[in-house]
DNA sequence: ACCAAATGTGACTCTTAACATCACATATCG
DNA sequence: CGATATGTGATGTTAAGAGTCACATTTGGT
């Protein structure tokens, strides 16, 4: 139950970026620089941060992306929807023994519980704004 | 970001099953039907709890399980830890770009907004004791 | 109109970590 | 002391994300 993966810090490095960038157009081969990644690797995440209405990204020669709206308004929880991670938790898929009233009706109790978990997660990660992380990123500065 | 661990359902599966369970005696071949799954892997996790204090377990000829407390003194909390899932949140390995202020600072600041995310969600799963689970499943009862 | 330079994406391989299983050590009741 | 349980290390299997490549698509400049 429990996801590793990256697309979400990765989705979030390249928003920051934006943000910092003065001036935000920035291209993606900068991007893949500040990240450290595979340019194409970053290209798909930013193609879904574009999709999702986050950033904005015109293509062909001097193609470059800027920040759809102000940094204020948009949130971690904004992001990490983008990014597509799959869900934070699961619950094993094993056929259920049906003489047993545990087996029969757990994964049932389990789901509306995990759901109240991923409910309270997000809505931690909404109260996190992009302006937010860069403040504390230029705060930082060193 | 992410890996699916199936660990903590099948410890909450395994913990439920001792609540509702007559008697509270149980053996591991008799909650590894109720799991559907493997001998061995209940028994791995059913170790995990017993070395979490969550339950007691006999060795030895009729060998078995109980809860080591009252349901309701047992949060989903509790059965989280025990489980040693991973944990939910990753942020991503890749070399720091020295020369880019956001590289340099962003995976200090996502450490921080991730550890915050996790409490959060730790502290939603506090609220949910195994006794609430079991009523739960009682109700249903079909 | 064409070329250069950028993003968008599908296909494929590589790697990793969880799952699954086995074998056997260890424990203990009768 | 044997039958039966749990505990656990070793090993094979598998699924999913990461990484990479190739190429289509788009578009500004000359």
């Amino acid at each position: 139950m429990s996801v590793k993966s990256v697309q979400f810090a990765v989705a979030t490095h390249i928003m920051a970026a934006l943000g910092v960038y003065p001036g935000g157009q920035v291209g993606s081969a900068t991007l893949a620089d500040s990240v450290n990644a595979n340019p194409s690797f970053v290209r798909k995440s930013l193609s879904k941060l574009s999709k999702a209405g986050l950033v904005v990204t015109t293509r062909g020669k001097s193609g470059a992306s800027v920040l759809a709206r102000t940094p204020k308004r948009i949130t971690l929880l904004d992001i990490y929807r983008a990014s597509a991670a799959p869900p934070a938790f699961a619950i094993h898929s094993y056929p259920v023994e049906k003489r047993c009233p545990v087996s029969r009706n757990l994964k049932e109790c389990m789901s509306a519980v995990l759901a109240q978990t991923q409910k309270s997660f997000e809505k931690s990660l909404a109260k996190i704004t992009l302006a937010d992380l860069i403040t504390q990123i230029r705060a930082k500065r060193r």
